[in-house]
DNA sequence: TGGCGATGTATCGAGCTGATACATCGGTTC
DNA sequence: GAACCGATGTATCAGCTCGATACATCGCCA
């Protein structure tokens, strides 16, 4: 299988470029900035280092997908000045790019849906079609399913062997995954449900909102 | 701060150290079988790869704490055979090692209980005294709290700013948050009912164990 | 004026992963 | 019985990533 296997910038996991692309999609932006998006908007789960960023940032602009401009417009007269104003590289999608984008939007194998990847996808499902939507989740579910059986296995032949506390651990592991599970149904039905009467209303609709009686919900810290 | 810090094998995360040690306190070992545990008994969170692994031993082994052995017994007589049997590499907890493990083990700083270490620390509760579990524990929940406090805090600025897919992942990643903290409370507070009357009950006694209703537990799959 | 934290680009050492190589063991299949 | 194959077992490597750090400027407040 494998069938949509394209050459990637950083070969492995190739989250980052995903990344870079989608939230340069929506606008220009120097590192800085990408860097702080990467790990709010999207991050919690995952965080990328600088590291990570130049060396990736560098790599798609020798791709084609991205293009340099300098921060400071070329009428600032500051630009010119004595103390040779430091470079503000600020970074634009071209038009390959977004193709790339697209290209990488599509796609709904497992790049999509294993651990690493998955959480980046989500966050850009909203420029995406239902259609890939589903399969994405229907894929991440599939597998998380997977592991399940393995863990209650694994679990089924050293119960007996393990102290109380290991077993804690593994209940607990197997708990989160469950829970995953569920929210991907949730997800899976509330985008089903939103087959044609849908207006702007996301994938919240199938969950009563989070503390709907918690006044103090934002703003608690 | 950061008084407990002494050399380490690895230095960064150590906890692949900790988790050998812990392992072969038990029961000496080959690197095959320490991978196996690794990654079933505590695994499931993490992952450890033979290239880790190896070079692991072999520093341990240059430390003092472990010790070789040839698999096979002396007296073997195939030891000695044409085929010059495969090398089957045994390691076995030195005094050195086990006094190592036992300073480890008492640690209750970050080291203890940021994401990379806890899971790790808290398979190996058993060995440890309530005191330190309880400093343990409530170290990994006030950690919590604080990114709790960063992710509402992040979320009430951005809230308007994101797409509802975006959003949605962010309650998500939030609610495994305070999931896990509700989890954390949970085992504080077991651990403090056992205060004189535990019968090696375990860290279980506070749920009511997973499903007591449903028979098929196990071998669901 | 001077300090300080946020902004901003960039690199490096060190560590980790996935892939791979190599070899033996035990069991099944034709 | 021989050919095969998956599990056992040790070991290494290229490539990727992270945390730390360096360096410099900006805006702001005292």
């Amino acid at each position: 299988m494998r069938t949509e296997v394209t050459s990637r910038v950083s070969r492995r996991s190739g989250v980052l470029e995903f990344a870079v692309l989608g939230l340069l999609r929506e606008a220009p932006m120097h590192g800085y900035e990408l860097r702080k998006r990467l790990n709010t908007s999207l991050g919690v789960f995952r965080a990328f280092s600088y590291g990570s960023l130049y060396p990736c940032l560098k790599a798609l602009v020798q791709q084609g997908w991205l293009a340099e401009e300098s921060g400071r417009a070329p009428d600032d007269p500051r630009a010119t000045s004595l103390t040779n104003r430091r470079a503000k590289i600020v970074y634009r999608l071209t038009a390959e790019g977004k193709e790339r984008f697209e290209e990488l939007l599509a796609q709904t194998g497992p790049d999509a849906w294993e651990d690493e990847h998955f959480g980046v996808r989500f966050a850009f499902f909203g420029q995406t079609s239902r259609d890939v939507r589903m399969r994405v989740l229907e894929g991440r579910r599939s597998r998380l399913e997977e592991r399940l059986a393995k863990m209650r296995a694994s679990m089924a032949r050293t119960r007996e062997k393990l102290d109380a506390y290991t077993l804690e651990l593994q209940r607990h592991g197997m708990e989160s995954v469950e829970r995953e599970v569920r929210w991907l149904n949730e997800l899976i039905e509330s985008e089903r449900e939103g087959q044609d009467q849908r207006e702007q209303r996301g994938p919240g609709s199938a969950r009563e909102r989070a503390r709907p009686d918690d006044p103090s919900d934002d703003r608690t810290i």
